[in-house]
RNA sequence: GCGGGCAUGGUGGAAUGGCAGACACGUUGGUCUUAGGAACCAAUGCUUACAGCGUGCAAGUUCGAGUCUUGUUGCCCGCACCA
C-alpha cells in the first residue's frame, strides 16, 4: 500500500478533470437539468479566505451528487470584479485597476482550482470585461427606455477634505476613513432605477419560490409594505402639507407637525419663518448625521418650532405647530409626519421634551406613562365620529371621510427606496448616456455597446466631486446620437450591484455577442434551481436582481418571473478565537496552508464538518487534523479488502443506513451530520477487521462529493472500472433500514425508570405489557393508581402513575 | 432604532414534542515504538455517585419541552455608495 500522498493525487485529478473537460455542461434535451449556483466572488487582493471554499464546497457537493443522479448540471464560476478596494489599491500604488484585477482573478482562480470543486471553467464570466458589460450597459438602455432609469437629486457622502463623494464604508464616525476631514450630506443629481414599480410584484411572488423563510421575511421587511393614508394638513400659509401615516384613526390626536429638515416647503416659507437662523443651524446639524443615527430611538429628541407657520388638523381644524426634526426623514412616505404623541413612541418622547399637550384618543393605556400603541385593544375617544368604535373600524371610517372630503386618500407606501444608480467613480460600466443641451438625456444607440471605460492618468475622483472620466475631454465631448449636435457623455459609473444583477444568465450562453444570451440556452437552463448566498446579501444583491430579472421578462428576455427557485445561505467562519476573521485581529487562516499541509479533500471535508452550515463556525486546526485522520482511514482500508459483490449481513443495514442519511443530509444542508454518519459505519466497518470490495466501492461513491480526489484514486487503485464521475449514486432498500429488535426506554411520569429490548414491529399494548415486567417499573409502579400509558413507537413508554 | 438570527459538556456540535450530549476535537490512562503533533485500545456532562442535577434566565402549555408559547438577558449579522 502507497502512502497516503494527497499533493499527488490532487493534482492529478485536478489535471485529469480539467483535460477531460468532465464538468462541462452542453444543452442535452435527454436529461434533466440542474443549474446550481455559487455567488461569484469579488477577487480581492488578499486572495481567498477560509470562509469562501464553504459554500463552494457545498454547492459543489450537491452538483457532484447530481450528476451521479443523471442529471445535467451546469456549475459556473466567475467575478465580480469591478469596485472599490481595486480602485483604491489602483490609485495607491498607480497601477491599472484592470491589471490589479487580472492579478488577482489569475491568483483566485489557481487557489479555486486547488480546492477540485466541479466548475465548468469554460462558463467563466468576468464583469469587467467589456464583451460582459456590454450586456451590462444593454440592459440599462432597456430600463432607460422603459422609464425606469431617471435623474433625481439625492443627498451623497461629501468629503470636506479630500473633496469627493464616499461610500458610506468611507465614513467612520462622521469623518473621512482617508483623511480625517468631517463629512457632510450634500445633494446631487444622480442615476436612479425605479426598483419601487416592482416593489409590490417582488413581495408577492415571494410566495412562487422556496427561499429559506427568514430570507423571505428579511426580504418582505425590507420591502416594508404598509397600508395607511396621506392626509392633507393645510397651513397658516396658504400651502398644502401632505403626511403619510399608517394611523389615520389617531388623527383627533394629532396635536403637532414634523417635517424634515430637508424639507423643500422650508425654503419655500423661508420669508414668513421668524426663526430661519435656528432652522439653518438645525438643519446644517442634521445634514452630519446617517439616516442610521437619525433615527436612533434612544437618543435624545431634536428639533426645531417653525415661528410663523402653523398646521391645521382637517378633522377639527386647530391650529397645531410645525417642527422640524431629524427624526423624519425625506426618503420615506411624504417627509413629512403628523405627530400623535399619546399613541406614537417617538412622537411621545417629542412631545415629553417640549411640552407639546397630547391628547388620548385611543382608551387602553396609560398615556402618563407611555406611548399607548395597541391596536387590538383599543377603543376610540375624543374623536368625533369615531369616537367608541375599534382601532379596526375607526382606520376605515377615517379612510372614507377622507375621502369623501377630498382631504386624504388611501396609500399604500413602501419603505424601499429606489436604487441610486451612479457613482463618481473610474472602475464600473460607464453610464451609456449623452447629455445634450437641446434633446436631454438621450442613450447612445446598442451599436456603440459597449461603451469602453477609457484610459486615464488619475484614477481618484476629481476635486469638484465629478467622475475621473469627466476629465477625459475625448470621451466626454460627443455628438448627439438624436441631433447630431455637439452633446457630453455621462461621466458617472454604475455600482458593482449592477454586474451582478444578471451574471447568472450570462453563464448560460457565455460567448454569445449578438445577445445577452441564446432564448434556447435561456430556456432550457433557467431558472437557477439553487441559490446558495451570503445572508448580507438578502435585501441588496438578491433583491435587485430579482428585479432586474423581472424587468427582463417584461422585456421578453427571459422565460420566467423569478430567476431563483431556491435560495439558501451558509453561516461565516470565524477565526480560532471565534471573533470575525481580519488580519488587525491576526486570526486569519490561508486555505492555501491547508490545502498544502492537509490536501484539499481534508478542507473540504472539515469545512463541512465544523458546524451547521447555516450558522457561524470557528475554525480549529484540531478539527481539521481529525478530518484527516478520518480520510487517512478510508485511505488504509484497501489493505484489508476481501472479496464480496454484496454488504455482509453484519454490515447490511448500517450500509442503507448511512446511504439514506447521507442521501438526505445533503439535500437538507445538513452536511456535518452527513459525514458523521459515514465516520460510524467506518467505526463498525473497522470493527470487523475487513471489508469487502462492494462495501468498500459504495463507500468510496457515497464519500465522493466530498472528498473527490481520494475516493477517484482509490477506485481506480482498486480496479472499480471507469472513474467515479461516470458512476452511478448509490441506492439503499428502504426495508433494509429496519433493525428487527430496538431498545426502547421506559418512563414513570416523564422519567426514565429503565431501558427494555423490543421487536422494532410490537404493538403498543405488548410493549406496555413488557415494560411493566421490569423489575425496576414493577416496583415503581406498585401499590399506585396508573393513569395514563402511552408508546411511542419505537422510542419509549410512559406509564403516569399516582 | 429598525429588520433578521443565535444561546446545549473543556471545544465544534447532535437530537420529526419522546432515552440530551450522536460524530469529532481535547484531555487522562494504557499498548506499540529509539522517538512522536503516528497508529491502536479504554475512559471522559456535572455532583457530595446504588442516587441526584443538567440545554442563558423566569413563567406557561403537555403524560413528556433543548424543541412549542409569553416575558427577559446576553451575543452576532444587515441597514440601501463595502462586496
Amino acid at each position: 500500500m502507497n502512502q497516503y500522498d494527497f499533493q499527488t493525487i490532487e493534482k492529478k485529478w485536478q489535471k485529469i478533470w480539467d483535460d477531460r473537460k468532465t464538468f462541462h455542461a452542453e444543452i442535452d434535451y435527454s436529461k434533466p437539468k440542474f443549474y446550481p449556483l455559487v455567488e461569484f466572488p469579488y477577487p480581492s487582493g488578499q486572495g481567498l479566505h477560509v470562509g469562501h471554499p464553504r459554500p463552494y464546497t457545498a454547492m459543489d457537493i450537491i452538483a457532484r451528487k447530481r450528476r451521479l443522479e443523471g442529471y445535467n448540471v451546469l456549475f459556473p464560476m466567475g467575478w465580480d470584479a469591478f469596485g472599490l478596494p481595486t480602485e483604491n489599491f489602483a490609485i495607491k500604488n498607480h497601477i491599472h485597476p484592470a491589471e490589479v484585477t487580472r492579478k488577482n482573478v489569475a491568483h483566485f482562480k489557481e487557489q479555486l482550482k486547488s480546492l477540485g470543486l466541479s466548475f465548468d471553467w469554460d462558463r467563466e464570466v468576468n464583469t469587467t470585461d467589456p464583451d460582459y458589460y456590454k450586456w451590462t450597459q444593454w440592459i440599462f438602455l432597456q430600463m432607460f427606455k422603459a422609464g425606469l432609469a431617471y435623474k433625481s437629486e439625492m443627498n451623497v457622502n461629501w468629503c470636506t477634505g479630500c473633496k469627493c463623494v464616499l461610500a458610506n464604508e468611507e465614513v467612520v464616525n462622521g469623518v473621512c476613513e482617508r483623511c480625517g476631514a468631517p463629512v457632510i450630506h450634500k445633494e446631487k443629481s444622480q442615476w436612479m432605477l425605479k426598483i419601487t414599480a416592482y416593489a409590490q410584484r417582488l413581495l408577492d411572488d415571494l410566495k412562487d419560490v422556496n427561499y429559506l423563510d427568514r430570507i423571505k421575511s428579511a426580504q418582505a421587511n425590507w420591502i416594508g409594505r404598509s397600508t395607511g393614508a396621506e392626509v392633507d394638513f393645510s397651513t397658516t400659509a396658504g400651502d398644502t402639507l401632505t403626511v403619510y401615516t399608517t394611523r389615520p384613526d389617531t388623527l383627533f390626536g394629532a396635536t403637532y407637525m414634523v417635517i424634515s429638515p430637508e424639507h423643500p416647503m422650508i425654503e419655500k416659507w423661508s420669508s414668513i419663518i421668524q426663526n430661519m437662523d435656528e432652522v439653518k443651524v438645525y438643519q446644517a446639524e442634521a445634514a452630519k448625521k446617517s439616516d442610521f443615527e437619525r433615527t436612533e430611538i434612544n437618543k435624545e429628541k431634536t428639533g426645531v418650532c417653525l415661528q410663523g407657520v402653523k398646521g391645521i388638523n382637517p378633522v377639527n381644524n386647530e391650529e397645531i405647530p410645525i417642527y422640524i426634526s431629524d427624526y423624519v426623514l425625506t426618503s420615506y412616505g411624504t417627509g413629512a409626519i403628523m405627530a400623535v404623541p399619546a399613541h406614537d413612541t417617538r412622537d411621545w418622547e417629542f412631545a415629553k421634551k417640549f411640552g407639546i399637550p397630547m391628547v388620548e384618543v385611543v382608551k387602553g393605556g396609560d398615556i402618563e406613562k407611555e406611548a399607548f400603541t395597541d391596536c387590538a385593544t383599543g377603543v376610540m375617544v375624543n374623536s368625533g365620529f369615531m369616537t367608541g368604535m375599534t382601532v379596526d373600524e375607526a382606520k376605515e371610517a377615517i379612510k372614507d371621510w377622507l375621502e369623501k372630503t377630498g382631504k386624504g386618500r388611501r396609500k399604500v407606501n413602501f419603505k424601499l427606496r429606489d436604487w441610486v444608480f451612479a457613482r463618481q467613480r473610474y472602475w464600473g460600466e460607464p453610464i451609456p448616456i449623452v447629455k445634450c443641451p437641446k434633446c436631454g438625456y438621450v442613450a447612445i444607440p446598442e451599436s456603440e455597446l459597449p461603451l469602453r471605460l477609457p484610459e486615464v492618468d488619475s484614477y481618484t475622483p476629481t476635486e469638484d466631486g465629478e467622475s475621473p472620466l469627466s476629465k477625459i475631454d475625448s470621451f466626454v465631448n460627443t455628438t448627439c446620437p438624436k441631433c447630431g449636435g455637439p452633446a457630453k457623455r455621462e461621466t458617472d459609473t454604475m455600482p458593482q450591484w449592477a454586474g451582478s444583477s444578471w451574471y447568472f444568465l450570462r453563464y448560460t450562453d457565455p460567448h454569445n455577442d449578438k445577445e445577452l444570451a441564446s432564448k434556447e440556452a435561456l430556456d432550457y437552463w433557467l431558472p437557477v434551481d439553487w441559490y446558495n448566498g451570503g445572508m448580507e446579501h438578502t435585501t441588496l444583491h438578491l433583491l435587485y436582481s430579482r428585479f432586474w430579472h423581472k424587468f427582463l421578462y417584461d422585456q421578453g428576455v427571459v422565460p420566467c418571473k423569478e430567476p431563483y427557485l431556491k435560495r439558501t445561505s451558509h453561516g461565516m467562519v470565524l477565526g480560532e478565537n471565534g471573533e470575525k476573521m481580519s488580519k488587525s485581529r491576526g486570526n486569519v487562516t490561508n486555505p492555501d496552508d491547508i490545502v498544502r499541509d492537509y490536501g484539499a479533500d481534508t478542507l473540504r471535508l472539515y469545512e463541512m464538518f465544523m458546524g451547521d452550515f447555516q450558522s457561524a463556525a470557528p475554525w480549529s486546526m484540531n478539527s481539521v487534523r481529525g478530518c484527516k485522520r478520518f480520510l487517512d482511514r478510508i485511505w488504509r482500508l484497501q489493505s484489508c479488502v476481501i472479496d464480496g459483490d454484496s454488504y455482509r449481513p453484519e454490515l447490511e443495514i448500517s450500509f442503507n443506513k448511512t446511504i439514506r442519511k447521507v442521501s438526505e443530509d445533503v439535500e437538507t444542508l445538513k452536511f456535518n451530520t452527513a459525514i458523521a454518519a459515514m465516520m460510524s459505519l467506518l467505526n463498525e466497518i473497522e470493527a470487523t477487521g475487513s471489508i469487502n470490495k462492494k462495501e468498500y466501492r459504495d463507500l468510496l461513491i457515497l464519500l465522493n462529493p466530498f472528498a473527490p480526489h481520494i475516493t477517484e484514486e482509490l477506485f481506480e487503485e482498486m480496479g472499480f472500472g471507469s472513474p467515479i464521475t461516470s458512476q452511478s449514486w448509490v441506492t439503499y432498500d428502504p426495508a433494509k433500514c429496519v433493525d428487527a429488535t430496538v431498545e426502547i426506554a421506559v418512563q414513570i411520569s416523564g422519567k426514565v425508570r429503565a431501558r427494555i429490548q423490543v421487536p422494532a414491529d410490537i404493538e403498543a399494548a405488548d410493549a406496555i405489557a413488557l415494560a411493566k415486567q421490569d423489575p425496576k417499573i414493577a416496583a415503581a409502579i406498585e401499590g399506585k393508581t396508573i393513569v395514563k400509558e402511552l408508546y411511542v413507537k419505537g422510542k419509549l413508554v410512559n406509564i403516569v402513575a399516582k
